[in-house]
DNA sequence: ATGGTCGTGGGACGA
């Protein structure tokens, strides 16, 4: 089973690169970030006609998440627990039935700039909740999988200019405490168990020639359960898709499950 | 140091 997480940016600019990329990647799941669209504008016949299964959790003009899925999904959950108040469309969960039943939770974490100020007191709130659900999902001692755009770069070697993100959202030490708290409970993370290496990325801005300069970022990621990690086979970054017409300033990352 | 570019929706705001 290959599991994929991928921001799109915006539905409607990305229907040729995305569905150009799910014909040649295939992946059996996709977790999408940023659809930008409500669930009823959401092309979902255009995936449907590609034999996948449909799940969204969208708002107007920002946010949204989606799962695509060629495997049937079931008990899907809209919104991340542990504040009503909260309306944004960044959280949503389904048990893929594949081989095995795996839980997947695609993320869209916020960016939390500028610092300091309300929208970063929301995303330590935030990541304070998903911290709670983490822990549950692990108390089911099941393959289960956190994927998506988390707006954490976890280590200097993360950044092609780690100088440049001191004072930002995304690479504060309060910020990747919170990244590791997580982690730390026990979950693995993808692609660093595959490599340790420097010079991956998974965004690159669309402003200052970010992409030509490989001036990119490392900030989409899939956190898996013991018993997910147990099942993977391999990981990988699609970074070719960045240099496409028309491209997402993220790239999809991926792994592949044996389930 | 600053501004640089996108997407959505049809003006600002988010990133």
């Amino acid at each position: 089973m290959k599991i994929a997480t991928f921001n799109i940016n915006g539905i409607k600019a990305r229907i040729k690169a995305l569905s150009d990329w799910l014909d040649e990647a295939q992946p059996d799941v996709a977790l999408l970030q940023e659809i930008k669209s409500v669930d009823e504008a959401f092309p979902r016949e255009m995936f449907e006609d590609k034999g996948y299964n449909v799940e969204t959790h969208g708002q107007n003009s920002f946010n949204g998440v989606a799962i695509l899925s060629k495997f049937p999904l079931e008990d899907v959950v809209r919104g991340l627990p542990g504040d009503d108040e909260d309306d944004h469309a960044r959280w949503i969960e389904a048990t893929v039935v594949g081989k095995r039943a795996v839980r997947v939770c695609g993320l869209y974490l916020p960016n939390g700039n500028p610092v300091p100020g309300p929208k970063y007191d929301y995303k330590l709130a935030w990541m304070e909740r998903l911290r709670t659900r983490a822990k549950a999902l692990l108390e089911q001692e099941e393959p289960a999988l956190m994927a998506g755009d988390y707006n954490v770069i976890p280590q200097a070697e993360d950044a092609a200019k780690p100088e440049s993100w001191v004072e930002d959202a995304l690479f504060l030490p309060e910020t990747r405490a919170a990244f590791r708290r997580i982690v730390n409970l026990g979950f693995t993370e993808a692609f660093r168990a595959r490599t340790s290496a420097p010079g991956h990325y998974s965004f690159w801005d669309y402003q200052a020639g970010a992409w030509q300069r490989n001036n990119g970022i490392r900030i989409d990621h899939l956190l898996l359960t013991p018993q997910a990690a147990d099942l993977m086979t391999d990981c990988g970054i699609d970074k070719e898709i960045r240099g496409r017409d028309k491209p997402s300033d993220h790239v999809p990352v991926w792994i592949t499950l044996d389930a």
